[in-house]
DNA sequence: CGGGATCCGTCTTGATACTG
DNA sequence: CAGTATCAAGACGGATCCCG
């Protein structure tokens, strides 16, 4: 199987091409769109942990968005996913370490955000 | 019947309609993609002033997106355009008290990038 | 039915050419 | 030098479809 194309549906949001060596360019690429931190936001702060509690938040991300960047986050090693359940299959998101060294992060943006926008 | 007029060159890379009530959601909408916080760390911790100097940073920002992205930091407040020559005009962007307050935010950005990315 | 995958039109991006 | 114009490639978003 080839590891690159196979993909399809929405595409990659962001390259694994590293821009630059900085820390904040890499950062970006990782989470520099509008749904990456909004998912981490979700799942560290209000415990969203299935596809729905993710869905069902209020800014309403499409499901194929959700789909894929859960999918990242996954790879990327923030999230895990975990089985609860096997007849119909059924799973949940769980932070891993990594996911919730991204709160201090969260928090200079809500702090940012609900400072000046 | 379209929906929205399609605005000049490169039109609006985030909506200015809030999402929700959330900062983080909040301050996603405007600096959440790949270019809008490169741009604050060049001007904040690279001491970036013309638009040369942006534009000559190592992750070469396509001309047009740092013009709109230039545009939008100086209409939301975090930069300032001030002009330094007139016979030719040129221009300094200066960060503001508003650009500066983002720098807890791009260390934190910083600090996960190098850790983890 | 829940958890996604697929289709498809619209908008953004990114490279580069061009202008004052 | 400081941007603007152009345009192909691809990301987004919404509706719908599919599978267990």
């Amino acid at each position: 199987m080839d590891k690159q194309k196979s993909i399809a549906s929405s595409a990659a949001p962001t390259k694994r091409v590293k821009r630059s060596e900085c820390g904040i360019a890499n950062a970006l690429d990782l989470i520099g769109d509008k749904w990456t931190l909004l998912i981490m936001r979700d799942a560290l702060f209000f415990q969203c942990r299935t596809f729905a509690d993710f869905s069902n938040q209020p800014e309403h991300i499409p499901t194929n968005l959700l789909s894929e960047r859960l999918k990242r986050l996954v790879t990327f090693g923030a999230l895990e996913k975990i089985a609860y359940q096997s007849k119909p299959e059924r799973f949940q998101y769980v932070p891993t370490k990594l996911g919730n060294s991204m709160k201090p992060l969260l928090k200079e943006l809500r702090a940012f955000g609900d400072a000046h926008v």
